[in-house]
DNA sequence: AGGATAAAGTTACTCATGTAACTATCAAGG
DNA sequence: CCTTGATAGTTACATGAGTAACTTTATCCT
């Protein structure tokens, strides 16, 4: 046949390494927050950036528009973040995390912390090299 | 606060460029056979492997068994592939691909090889570091 | 000014997915 | 035997997600 091989096909690598990752730190906030993943990544964008708005959050996370639009819902009934409409352009709405949300993510941020940490030593090599590699694999698959 | 970086958090990287590689490589297959990602994910199991159960199927591609067992179950509609029981543990079924499903996969495994090719020349380095780098990820974050 | 176009954000509809429960089968131990 | 526990695989139920349509507001062009 071919000499196609799926071990070393990019996609599949890369999605089974992003799901066995993801799950790992996943079940760290979902046990302690009950949060989902689009709710820790709005948090996490928005603990990061701070006041940036929902089609940001979905610019920079990469996330569908929806799935941030709920993200945020959810968040503003938990009170972790609330929303202040731009004067200028009320389209827009301004995100900011409550007292409440940024102290949610600082302590969510010292866990990443402590995760990235444990996830390195493990690695053996840095995380720059990988980093590196996957803003290059970001930039090839975007064009 | 804390010195607590996302733009170099492995799950979200990892994730981000997962994303938005597979669903430039899903466009190829949806367009030319409307496959979805785990039956095509199934389909290049079956044909890398051959002759295996849904099981390993899954253990192989790190999907969820009901997503396996759905995409076989779609792909036996296709007449892509069929199963045998075991004749020594009934509750065993080796799939196998049809001479359909294996002209689809040797056509669908060079387009993968043609997406793999242009994505390792846009990305400058070789895959082979990637690679390694992903096999280390999985298995720090797999104990 | 006014009509067309576009952007931010939400929601209805539909399909995909995970959890848990289920069936069927097997292996081991008393 | 036959009961207990485990495995392969499927399915019911509830939740999650994307597409497309919609609302509201702003901009562009004539």
């Amino acid at each position: 046949m071919t000499d196609f091989d799926l071990d070393t096909f990019i996609p599949y690598r890369l999605n089974r390494a992003a799901e066995a990752v993801s799950q790992r730190f996943a079940k760290l906030y979902r046990d302690r927050y009950g949060l989902t993943r689009p709710e820790w990544r709005t948090l996490a964008a928005l603990g990061q950036l701070g006041r940036i708005t929902a089609t940001q959050v979905a610019r920079h996370s990469a996330m569908h528009k929806t799935k941030v639009s709920r993200a945020v819902a959810s968040l503003e009934e938990r009170r972790w973040l609330s929303r202040e409409t731009d004067s200028e352009d009320r389209r827009v709405e301004w995100l900011v995390l409550t007292r409440q949300g940024q102290a949610s993510y600082a302590d969510l941020s010292k866990v990443a912390l402590d995760f990235q940490a444990g996830l390195v030593a493990k690695l053996g090599t840095d995380a720059a090299t990988l980093n590196r590699e996957l803003t290059a694999v970001e930039q090839a698959a975007s064009r």
